[in-house]
Order: structure tokens, then C-alpha cells, then sequence
RNA sequence: GCGCCCGUAGCUCAGCUGGAUAGAGCAACGGACUUCUAAUCCGUAGGCCACAGGUUCGAAUCCUGUCGGGCGCACCA
């Protein structure tokens, strides 16, 4: 319970009370009131717009309306008083002895302050990465993996029932073109002499051992055999090993899924058959013909009937086709049968994570949902946009065809998988992102990374060395919480416990808003109040954490930075960054 | 041609789902180290929130249009 939501419903009950009494009516709408902590500081510490809302309801002036009910709200427990302000916000200020309890507050949670359920145990399927398992994973990949891994644990965090999950695209064409540049490797294995890599097969040495595993476990047997013979157990060995070389990938960076769901069982069980069913029972399934696009023509363009979904009906541009002309299902279909699998599944909100460049992509998929779930599951898509990669400035070259393309792996190798992590994660996810080599390793403030573990390994600091001045004084957070909180009166000190005051909203505001980056943003400031107050000791001797000849107030200091300690780690663990003791 | 995303300080970006005088970092300038790690902090300067309308008590935020940038546009994945 958070200190906003106690006041809100203090204000409730006053609301209601003043219908019951006189002025208001009864029955009042209060939706769009919001209770919150005011931009600027001089104007109290809880701020509310209830008058200017109330304003046509109770049919008067916001102002006389705000003078009511803050006189009632003066009355209240631990509030100092209520003051109207503009044109007609209450400004409410709380005693101090409130705003310093706080900290107590933060320690007894124990790592918890902040945890919400405002998920009410939703089931929410995360879907993240999900690439062709046709090679390792780059840095493209990266932003979608890392974005979906905070997300997935943010909504966890605020109490939604979160699975994460991988699709992994091991049915298409591509799949076919991973075989047979297994094949080669594997003849390569065995002696033969390939020569160059032909243009449309995978040239990378990452193949080079599933050749080599391939000689050891089958020996001669597929050598000189047709291909019709040798593709389906090769296409499953490769693809097996390239889901293994993902995996390891995946596992440098931290990022967890529950599940692995494979596209290939989909086309073996008959699901997709099964979903398109649903489809076609609902009439939302015709045969016809597409017209071709209005801008650049494709040059082979030939009209010819196809198996089209109506997606249309559900606000896409135009219909969808779930068949190829040669009668295999398509790549959506797939789709279709996958995300029909989820809700089955009993999940009631989906989130896809995908890369900017399949955004065309969102709204067929939103049909389907809305069509199959007659509008009861949500999707919601989010788009991560590219990532520049820099070199002190100068853009990073890729090219595909030299091979001379930046792995996860080398990144992670390079800076670190908290830097990458944090970075990853200092950019709303629709916003492109730059990562410049030099920059995120930089130790300086300009790094938020840095400057964030550094704010953390800093209270372990002076934790270590209070210990070392006080080797009787009990640390645990038990008794800290009973430390004289009232020794806090600096306005710094102040602030940075208003600040921590926030933490609840914001994690509460970010998961609604599937927004981690915000996450990343709050402990920047967290740390940044933190550093304030560290180097207010420099210049006034009693605000510095360890006080020589007072035990109690040291005791108390350290109980406002362990409460900063636990919600850097608390935030830290969200964005999947491990909080650092020492630098 | 159509759809989606983005235009906020010189640069890189936040802005808590509509709140009060729009905020950080970098870069510029001026200050604070016999320290609980100055790996930090304090101060100054910098803005027609792309532009034009609309919605209402109130708009950077929502709606419409214009301009500028990114992505996408049968059957691939």
C-alpha cells in the first residue's frame, strides 16, 4: 500500500461524506481525479486535481469546492494541511514525522516496497526474440530480447502471472536453406573439397562444427544420397544446434524464457488446420483475389485466387493470404495458429516483441486475435526500432555478405552484460537507440549505467565502514527500521525519501504502460538525489552518514541509504542489471 | 499512393496515459577535494515543445490537416 493510495482513499470518504451532508450530490464520478505528487516540491507533498474535476458535476466554482475539502482534509491524520492553489489544485502537505516513517516503511518490506498486484494475477504471454534459428544472434536482436526480459519481469513484478516465451520459426524455407548448408559442411567434414560457399546459402563459420557433428554421428550415410533423403533428419539436427548455440547466446545476457514453442509442431499436429477452422466457421475465411499494391508494383505480380482471411473487417488494409500458391500454409497461418494456441493456453493478454521492421505485420495478427477471442484477449505489440552501433562517434560498418556482422556475443564480450542490459534499456522501445562503444564504458556520470551501480556500491561503502566504526551497532534491517527517523530535516535528505516515496507509482505506471525504460530513468534520479546528499557531507560535517560520536543518528542515516539501496536493487533486478557492492 | 512510428535546449533524450513556471545528461562558463571512493556535487546560461487549426477549466500530451525524418506495403520469415 503506498502512501498516495491512503490519501486517496482518505479523499473518498470525504467526498462522500460532503454528498451525504450538503453541497455535492451523492452519486459522483471520480475517474479522472488524480492524486500525485506535485512537479514542483513547494507545492506540498500531495497534489490533487479534484475541485477542477468536480467542477461541472457539483454544478460550482473549482475553487469554492477546493476550499470545502481541504478544510476537511486539514483534519486529517498526519496531514499538516491542505492549501488551494491556481486555479483550484489542493496542495496537500504531510507532517514530517510522516514523510520520515517512510523509511521505516521501505526497510519492513524488505526488498518487496514497490511489488503491487495490479496485475491481479492476469495471464500475460511475452513473447520475445523468436528468431529463425538459422544463426547466431546479432545485435539487432539484441534490443527486442533485453526490452521483452525487463518487460516480462516488471509485469512480474507488479503481480501479473507472466510466461515468457520463444517462437521458434523452424518450418520455412529457410530452414531448408540452414540444411543444405549444413550438408555442405558436413560433406566439408568428411573430406570433400566445397570451394566457395554458393550465393543463398548460410556462409558462416558458425556451421562448420554442426558439419563436423553431423560426420561424427551419421558418418558416410547421406554422402552421395539424394537430397529428398537426407533434408528432414538434417534439417532437425541444425536446426537443434543452432536453438543450442541461441540458447548459450541468450544465456550471456541473461534473458530467460519458459517456453520454447516450435512453428514446426504447429504444421504437424494439424493446429493450423484446427485455427483456420475457427476462422472459417466465423466467415471470416473466402477465396479471392488481391489487388496489387498501389505503389511499387513487384514485378512478378500475377493475380491469381488465393485462401484469404478478412481482415479487413477488423480495420487492416487489406485481406490476408494463409495459403501459398503452392497450397502450403503461409508464415501467418502459422501465426494465426500459434496465437489461437496461446489463448487456448488461457492467456488473456499477449504482448509480442518485434523489430520495427515488422510492423506492417501488427495488424493482421491484431485481427486475428479480435476475431478468434471475440475481442476478450488483448494484444498489444510492442515495436522496438534499430539500434546504431558507434565507435566513438562514427558509425559501426555491417555487411551481411563480408559476414563482418557484430554478434550479441561480441558485444556482450566487450562492455559487459549489465552495460548492455542498462543501454538497451535507456530508450523508449519506439525511439531509435545509438550505442557508442566508448560512451557506455565511459566511468562517469555521463554513463547511467556506471552512475547507477556507482550510487549503489557507494551505500555498501559507507555500510562497510560503519560497521568497522560501530562494530556493535546491529545493521539489520529490523533494527534499522527502528531508528529515530526524526533526525531527517535536511531538505535533502527530505527529498530523496519523497523520491523514494514515488517508486510504488512509477513501477506501477511503467508496467501499465509495458514501458521498462522508465524503470531505468527513475533510478538515474534516485541516484543522482543520493549523490546530492552524499556531497552535502562534504561541506556540512553533521549531514555525513557516519557521525563519529553518535550512534543513533548514524544508525538512522544508514536507514535512509540501506531503503536507497534496496530500491536501486530492487530496480536493478527488474532491468535484470546486478547491483554491484563494490567498483 | 497507403499504413505505422518519430519531430521537445547547440547535441542525445525524459516528461509519471490532460495539470500549475516544460526537465535531465553532454557540450560552454564559474565554483567545491587534509573525503563516508571528487568515479561525485553546486551554480550560470540555453525553448514559439516542427507548423496551423480544433476539443476544455487546462494541451508537449487527445483529434484533424500540412511539412520534415524512419520503417513497412501479395505468396518470404
Amino acid at each position: 500500500m503506498n502512501i498516495f493510495d491512503t490519501y486517496a482513499g482518505a479523499l473518498k470518504d470525504i467526498i462522500t461524506r460532503l454528498g451525504e451532508v450538503g453541497p455535492f450530490p451523492k452519486a459522483i464520478d471520480l475517474s479522472n481525479v488524480t492524486i500525485e505528487p506535485p512537479r514542483d516540491a513547494s507545492h506540498g507533498d500531495i497534489s490533487t486535481n479534484i475541485a477542477l474535476v468536480l467542477t461541472k458535476q457539483a454544478r460550482m466554482k473549482p475553487r469554492d469546492i477546493a476550499d470545502l475539502v481541504a478544510a476537511e482534509l486539514g483534519k486529517i491524520d498526519g496531514v499538516d494541511r491542505g492549501d488551494v492553489a491556481g486555479p483550484g489544485f489542493i496542495n496537500i502537505s504531510l507532517k514530517a514525522n510522516v514523510i520520515q516513517s517512510q523509511v521505516a516503511n521501505i526497510l519492513k518490506a524488505d526488498g518487496q516496497y514497490g511489488r503491487s498486484d495490479v496485475g491481479n494475477q492476469e495471464k500475460v504471454n511475452v513473447e520475445y526474440v523468436s528468431v529463425n534459428p538459422t544463426g547466431p544472434l546479432h545485435v539487432g536482436h539484441c534490443r527486442g530480447a533485453i526490452f521483452g526480459d525487463a518487460l516480462a519481469s516488471l509485469l512480474d513484478y507488479t503481480g501479473y502471472d507472466v510466461a515468457r516465451e520463444y517462437y521458434i520459426n523452424d518450418a520455412g524455407g529457410q530452414i531448408d536453406v540452414l540444411a543444405r548448408s549444413a550438408y555442405l559442411r558436413y560433406a566439408e567434414a568428411l573430406g570433400q573439397d566445397i570451394g566457395e560457399i554458393p550465393e543463398g546459402l548460410y556462409p558462416g563459420d558458425y556451421l562448420i562444427p554442426v558439419g563436423k557433428a553431423l560426420a561424427d554421428k551419421y558418418g558416410e550415410k547421406w554422402l552421395d544420397k539424394m537430397e529428398s533423403e537426407w533434408i528432414l533428419p538434417i534439417r532437425k539436427f541444425a536446426t537443434d544446434a543452432m536453438m543450442d548455440m541461441i540458447r548459450a547466446d541468450l544465456e550471456t545476457l541473461a534473458i530467460k524464457h519458459d517456453v520454447f514453442f516450435s512453428e514446426l509442431t504447429l504444421h504437424d499436429s494439424g493446429k493450423i488446420q484446427v485455427a483456420l477452422d475457427k476462422l472459417e466457421a466465423k466467415g471470416l475465411l473466402y477465396t479471392g483475389v488481391l489487388e496489387p499494391p498501389k505503389g511499387t508494383k513487384p514485378d512478378d505480380w500475377e493475380m491469381r485466387p488465393q485462401t484469404l482471411f478478412k481482415s479487413t473487417d477488423f480495420g487492416d488494409d487489406v485481406d490476408r493470404a494463409v495459403q501459398k500458391s503452392d497450397g502450403s500454409w503461409t508464415y501467418f497461418a502459422a501465426d494465426v495458429a500459434y496465437h489461437y494456441d496461446k489463448m487456448e493456453r488461457g492467456f488473456t493478454s499477449l504482448i509480442d516483441v518485434w523489430g520495427a521492421d515488422h510492423g506492417g505485420y501488427v495488424k493482421r495478427v491484431e485481427s486475428v486475435i479480435e476475431a478468434l477471442s471475440d475481442g476478450k484477449v488483448s494484444l498489444d505489440v510492442r515495436l522496438c526500432q534499430m539500434v546504431k552501433l558507434l565507435r566513438d562517434g562514427t558509425p559501426v560498418k555491417m555487411s551481411k555478405r563480408s559476414g563482418s556482422f557484430i554478434t550479441m556475443r561480441d558485444i556482450v564480450d566487450e562492455v559487459g552484460k549489465d552495460v548492455v542490459r542498462f543501454i538497451m534499456l535507456t530508450r523508449k522501445n519506439d525511439a531509435s537507440l545509438d550505442f557508442d562503444f566508448a560512451r557506455v564504458t565511459e566511468q562517469s556520470k555521463d554513463n547511467p549505467v556506471f552512475y547507477v551501480q556507482y550510487a549503489h556500491a557507494r551505500v555498501h561503502s559507507v555500510l562497510r565502514k560503519a560497521q568497522a566504526a560501530f562494530p556493535a551497532l546491529d545493521m539489520s534491517k529490523d533494527s534499522l527500521a527502528e531508528a529515530r527517523m526524526s533526525v531527517f530535516t535536511d531538505s535533502s535528505e527530505l527529498s530523496l525519501i519523497r523520491n523514494m516515496m514515488n517508486w510504488p507509482r512509477f513501477v506501477k505506471s511503467a508496467a501499465l504502460a509495458r514501458e521498462p525504460h522508465r524503470i531505468a530513468y527513475y533510478l538515474y534520479e534516485l541516484a543522482s538525489e543520493f549523490h546530492a546528499l552524499w556531497n552535502k557531507g562534504n561541506d556540512n560535517l553533521d549531514l555525513r552518514f557516519i557521525i563519529e560520536d553518535d550512534i543513533e543518528k548514524t544508525r538512522a542515516r544508514l536507514a535512509l541509504i540501506s531503503a536507497v539501496r534496496d530500491i536501486i536493487a530492487s530496480g536493478l533486478n527488474i532491468l535484470g542489471v546486478e547491483p554491484v557492492t563494490e567498483m
